[in-house]
DNA sequence: CTAGGGTTAG
């Protein structure tokens, strides 16, 4: 029988993928391959046939979706004799190269338990690379166990695999520590390793420390190869230093290096976020002259920093080479329009391109479902929030912590802190926990709604809790503080900031000097501004703040001269100030030295 | 069989 056996329809893979893991791992060993039969058709000569062929299309790279992988696995799983596990592992590397990493481990179980390969050493690193792709690393570990008590040893690439789980938890500390047991123990660390490590550290933010580990591999006579240089530059990049990272990139062609994709794509996204747009051009020339083809993840970078500058026309061009370049606009390009619009309270636009996208066959995710429900959310529709939340339950995505946030967000704007409040205390029953820009919102929307002492009340849960409090929570509650008049008590949170290990920043000064302001304590506003010029030089929005207050208080001549001195410094008039200046022009019309600074010659 | 690039909350 040439189509005896039954195959799993697509659609049922695809939902068991969506649905939350730990269940999935219980489940989705047998429910994938189904198939007993063996089909006559592929057993000898054409079985080998078929595994040359399989070969060849997993090593070229032509296995592009999941849907082809699977069905090659079911084929082979069909065969008699079952092909060796180097076959099977080939094939399983195309799957983890496209992330499904859930179906891989099924795959592997369904090895042992129905085609009667043996555990080996392979196999079950590439199940414990799996489980530390999806975070679950403590069974990673305990695979590691389980390679001790089946007696095989683990190698160098077993315990990468660990130290990147590590990592990808954002527990880069614990790999370092691993790393070093792991030579310690006689395993040399390989590029891969360092590899590994150095991404880890930049993904945390510790990019000097990454460039440390960098030099170090070269120390020992490791090469750095394009991926460890290509992480590094992101790191510097993601931290805004452009100018060290293209001087790496100069270091990398210096030791014949040859950067490729990713590496052009990472300076590419750290120079458009400066809005370097020319050096962006000639970054995409050289590449192309180099013969690589920026694909969708590349020119999406553009698409996406277009339309952060609001300039959505350019996008569109973008967009519009996207397609010449024969890429299709995906998801990640559709949610960069999406947001845009709901930011600049499009939302029939924003749901003009929902729907484009969704018919032209590209699924939504949980981004776009939160970028539309922050839209609506702004534009103060939380009913049309609501549905969409509906909505995405119902194609089977589940909130996640930024969903929630942004309805948080969202009521606390509408003026529904108490619904709010409720969100964020009970989103811990859907198995979700508040992070701390979670906090934020609900801290500034409990500001904003009038409920201070609950606000302080949730700063010191936090001060309790293992969250790692940074300035700006402090900035909101002083905010909230200092709106409500409470000068003295803003003064003592604003002192103590030092003690807690926080440098004051710019903003918390000049939310201070605005509170000080509005109390009508202008020198012991001036006074700060002075001690800011030494340790924290006060930027446009200071000087906007104290000229407001000083003009609010007919502080004529004092306002004069801080005009003065802001234009000297370059610093221009905002909308709030020059409001106040009117104001003051249209019952003081002869005063025309102030009028000066109402309109400033260029 | 392992490592690097893109979207969402402030």
């Amino acid at each position: 029988m040439l189509h005896g056996s039954k195959r799993v329809t697509l659609n049922a893979s695809r939902f068991l993928y969506l649905s939350s893991f730990p269940c999935l791992l219980h489940t989705m060993g047998t429910s994938i391959v189904t198939s007993t039969h063996t089909d006559d058709a592929e057993t000898h000569s054409n079985g080998t046939q078929f595994l040359i062929f399989m070969r060849h299309q997993c090593r070229a790279g032509q296995v592009k979706n999941f849907d082809e992988a699977l069905d090659l696995f079911q084929r082979m799983a069909r065969m008699k004799p079952v092909p060796s596990v180097k076959d099977f592992t080939l094939l399983l590397g195309v799957i983890v190269r496209l992330r499904h990493y859930t179906t891989a481990i099924s795959l592997v179980k369904h090895m042992y338990s129905a085609l009667g390969i043996e555990p080996d050493t392979i196999t079950l690193n590439i199940v414990i690379n799996c489980l530390c792709r999806l975070k679950l690393i403590s069974f990673g570990f305990s695979v590691l166990g389980t390679m001790f008590k089946l007696g095989l040893e683990p190698t160098v690439m077993t315990l990468t695999n660990l130290i990147n789980g590590l990592c990808v938890q954002g527990n880069v500390a614990q790999a370092v520590v691993l790393a070093d047991h792991m030579e310690k123990l006689g395993y040399p660390l390989d590029v891969y390793t360092y590899g590994v490590l150095v991404n880890g550290l930049c993904k945390t933010g510790d990019t000097l420390v990454a460039i440390r580990w960098l030099r170090k591999m070269e120390e020992r006579n490791w090469k750095p190869n394009v991926v460890v240089y290509s992480s590094v530059m992101d790191g510097l990049c993601k931290d805004g230093l452009v100018y060290e990272a293209l001087n790496l990139f100069s270091e990398m062609g210096a030791k014949d290096v040859l950067p490729n994709l990713v590496t052009y794509t990472c300076l590419i996204q750290g120079l458009c976020n400066f809005g370097r747009w020319k050096e962006v051009g000639s970054l995409l020339d050289d590449m192309m002259k180099m013969g690589m083809k920026p694909d969708v993840q590349t020119l999406n970078i553009l698409v996406d920093s277009f339309c952060k500058e609001g300039k959505v026309t350019q996008a569109k061009s973008v967009i519009g080479f996207m397609i010449i370049m024969g890429e299709k606009p995906d998801v990640f390009t559709y949610n960069s329009l999406i947001h845009v619009y709901c930011l600049q309270n499009q939302m029939n636009e924003a749901m003009r391109i929902f729907n484009f996208m969704v018919n032209g066959g590209c699924l939504p995710d949980i981004a776009v479902f939160t970028s539309l429900i922050h839209g609506w959310c702004k534009n103060k529709n939380i009913n049309k929030a609501m549905y969409l939340l509906e909505e995405m339950g119902k194609m089977g995505f589940v909130p996640d912590v930024v969903t929630w946030t942004t309805l948080i967000g969202g009521f606390c704007q509408a003026g529904q802190s108490l619904v709010a409040k409720d969100l964020f205390f009970n989103m811990h029953k859907h198995g979700k926990v508040p992070n701390i820009q979670t906090c934020a919102v609900m801290l500034d929307g409990l500001c904003k709604g009038n409920l201070l002492s609950e606000a302080v009340s949730l700063v010191e849960a936090m001060e309790k809790s293992n969250l790692d409090l940074n300035i700006f929570i402090y900035i909101i509650l002083l905010d909230g503080i200092c709106s409500s008049g409470k000068l003295n008590d803003a003064w003592e949170l604003f002192s103590s900031l030092p003690a807690k290990g926080l440098q004051i920043d710019v903003y918390a000064y000049t939310i201070m000097i605005k509170g000080l302001c509005k109390q009508g304590l202008l020198d012991k506003a001036e006074d700060l501004l002075m001690n800011m010029e030494e340790n924290c030089p006060p930027n446009n929005c200071t000087y906007n703040v104290f000229v407001q207050g000083l003009l609010t208080k007919k502080e004529i001549a004092r306002s004069i001269k801080y005009l003065a001195i802001m234009k000297d410094k370059g610093f221009s008039v905002d909308a709030a100030t020059t409001k106040l200046i009117i104001n003051y022009l249209s019952t003081n019309k002869g005063d025309t030295e102030i009028q000066e600074y109402l309109f400033p010659k260029r």
